[in-house]
DNA sequence: AAAGCAATTCACAAAACTGTGAATAGTGTG
DNA sequence: CACACTATTCACAGTTTTGTGAATTGCTTT
């Protein structure tokens, strides 16, 4: 039983980064799927490549998936005159759409603190969650500058990192 | 029995904000409780008015507080010729105490990430994933300039809201 | 040292979550 | 138009989580 090429360590890594993913709130099942993806060689899979390799149900697939489109982590295609779906890590740089994707998690958590903040009276109770908003609102400010550093700091590491390239299709 | 000073909205609040914090990773329980000891008027707290202020039994306000303590989001203190423990939030500044804490999960998604690296065989599932290590250090050297921001900007917002409202009462 | 409380622990029951298998729907092909 | 095959949905079962009630522990006071 040679595991050719490390396919057993790629596994517990899956589920290793999978955990992490969940702990971050991630559900399960999506949690393993996406981490699946990102570690693989593969640039798509198919719902049944993914089932196989994660070792679940096709139903368990079709949730997770649906899921992760959803939250824009993998985009579904269909090339012309397939039959099946085909998925694959939404964006090149992936880590910045999740960062992205916060920011209306934050308007919801804006909004029902100020809603609170509406009912509550004056107080030390107001006054912390009167700051406790403020903090939200700093963080969420502070997304734009994190994505300009980001991508300034990615180019650099890929010019230092390269030239391994050609031409065509990567 | 009227709602004297709307105390049932803040308690509509504590469950709101419990279920954002719930779905950022924290238990429910603790959640409840630091959502509960944040938005109220009260300083301190014992387990007693936790479980009676939420309505829960006295066993499981035991275990949040634990948590929370171990995580250095209430402390706990007892003072001399008193028989109950009473808690507190544990920082003037608790958002920034809970991005510092941060770190040590950090440092694990690291090691994490750096040995799924050595294992993993080069191509671009290993690319991706050292990208993604790439982005989790970036974030994490971002802390200490949030931290500064962050810092500066309280202090502004506070000598700005000071002069509003200064006198007794209200 | 015994009583009185608060805090904690533990076994257990209720509730929530997760993934499966089977049925259903949808789609392209011969 | 019917077949072949993929994707999705749904009821259900196994598992995990969560909070309770009943001890148990530990401290303080008398």
């Amino acid at each position: 039983m040679a595991d050719q090429g490390g396919e057993l360590a790629r596994a517990r890594f899956v589920e290793q980064f999978a955990l992490v993913l969940n702990e971050s709130g991630m559900q399960r099942m999506p949690a393993r799927v996406f981490a699946y993806v990102l570690a693989s060689d593969a640039q798509t899979h198919t719902a049944a490549e993914l089932a196989e390799g994660l070792q679940v149900s096709p139903a368990a697939i079709s949730g997770a998936v649906r899921l992760l489109v959803d939250m824009s982590m993998l985009v579904r295609d269909r090339a012309p005159g397939d039959r099946v779906d085909h998925y694959r890590i939404y964006s090149d740089d992936i880590w910045m759409t999740v960062v992205g994707r916060q920011e209306s998690m934050y308007r919801h958590i804006d909004t029902l603190l100020s809603n609170g903040l509406r009912t509550l009276a004056p107080g030390p109770g107001h006054r912390r969650v009167h700051e406790t908003r403020e903090f939200y609102r700093f963080v969420e400010s502070q997304f734009d500058t994190l994505a300009t550093r980001w991508e300034a700091h990615r180019a650099a590491l890929r010019t230092s990192r390269e030239p391994v390239r050609s031409a065509s299709g990567e």
